[in-house]
DNA sequence: TGTACATCAGTGAACGCGCGTTCACTGATGTAC
DNA sequence: TGTACATCAGTGAACGCGCGTTCACTGATGTAC
């Protein structure tokens, strides 16, 4: 019971405590003080770990990036088959995944794609959301399933229609149910119709 | 030269000088007391116009859709002729209105569709940035310019779209460079084909 | 035209607060001999 | 196995700050008679 004049594992215990926080009030109404104060911990210690409060958020920021990009891998393997209709449904779900995250975590959202996280230079540019969602493009492409001579810009544009859409959805401005109409849209543009209805 | 013990105008000017406050300096750098300095009037004297902080933010982030959407209308007025092409134009003129307003306005932008602004209920909904996409999009729908079928979830989506972009840029994923190929690729996918190459 | 008075936009002091960060320090840990 | 010592993760007090908001007030303005 009695508590180790060192704590072990403080860093550990300020980024979990800072995602917690983040998470129920928003980066904005996050302080290195009430961080300490929730570990029982002065407010200097935190220096000892991290250069400043900056650092701190930013790694807060690229735990939110971590867990989109779970959230993705999770989609995608849930729908892992070797159809069309697979190939398909992984890009549907992959969008999906990138909304629900704006859901269910607007504030870890805001702070992840905000301008402190995008300040980190991304981990690794060859694995991570966008390369997940080039690689499903790709594979539409391959089976020929996305409109011919579209793939170019495509992945920046549904890259920028799928953030938008999170973002207007996490402000309020868009209704939750607009989601499936937003996602059938995207698809009729990019895809070629498959009941030829 | 006296200054008179009334100001004349101080809800305005205070108005004015957080709209310039908020584009030097961004939102979270914004307080009451610096825009009261600013004036030489005492701190407490924004209360006799403005309920609080935030009511005075609001009228901010109102101004700011006030500025995107006269930037709109007058890239629609510099292309008013007739013709498809122009009904093109002016769709396209509108999207790069609305990330020119990002790019030159980063903070203004943030705000205006940041929690803030988001808040507050639209002035007209019969006017305004949306109104203006839907009708562009109802103008190229009537001259059979867009895909066949698409013209239902198309606004939601263009603006989802535009405005993921305009995010993207503004934060820095994605480079100023991109942008001719993001509007290309826009047209692409919702226009039918015009040269036919 | 002159006077009494209500109005209300300003003042300035204060409340009470939490913030990020620095600094000299201390005491627990682990290693070298 | 026992001891000396370096390390460094913590402490706690302080610095210096700006913040939003309240409050009793005051003095300029404009109106009514």
């Amino acid at each position: 019971m009695g508590r180790a004049y060192h704590h072990g594992s403080l860093d550990e215990a300020m980024l979990e405590q800072a995602i917690a926080a983040v998470r129920e009030l928003g980066t904005d109404h996050v302080s290195l003080r009430s961080i300490a104060q929730a570990l029982n911990v002065s407010p200097s210690s935190a220096y000892n770990h991290f250069n400043d409060k900056e650092a701190l958020l930013g790694e807060v920021a690229q735990f939110g990036l971590s867990v989109l990009d779970e959230r993705m891998a999770n989609a995608l393997a849930r729908h892992a088959g070797g159809s069309d209709v697979d190939a398909r449904e992984r890009f549907a779900q992959l969008g999906l995944a990138y909304i629900g995250f704006a859901i269910d975590e607007p504030n870890l959202f805001r702070l992840t794609f905000g301008p402190i996280g995008a300040k980190r230079p991304q981990t690794n540019p060859s694995s991570g959301p966008y390369a997940k969602l080039n690689a499903a493009l790709d594979d539409l492409d391959m089976r020929r399933l996305i409109r011919p001579g579209t793939r170019g810009g495509l992945d920046t544009m549904v890259w920028a229609a799928t953030h938008g859409f999170a973002c207007l959805l996490v402000e309020g401005a868009v209704p939750p149910e607009a989601i499936s109409d937003f996602m059938d849209s995207l698809a009729q543009l990019m895809l070629m119709s498959d009941t030829g209805e």
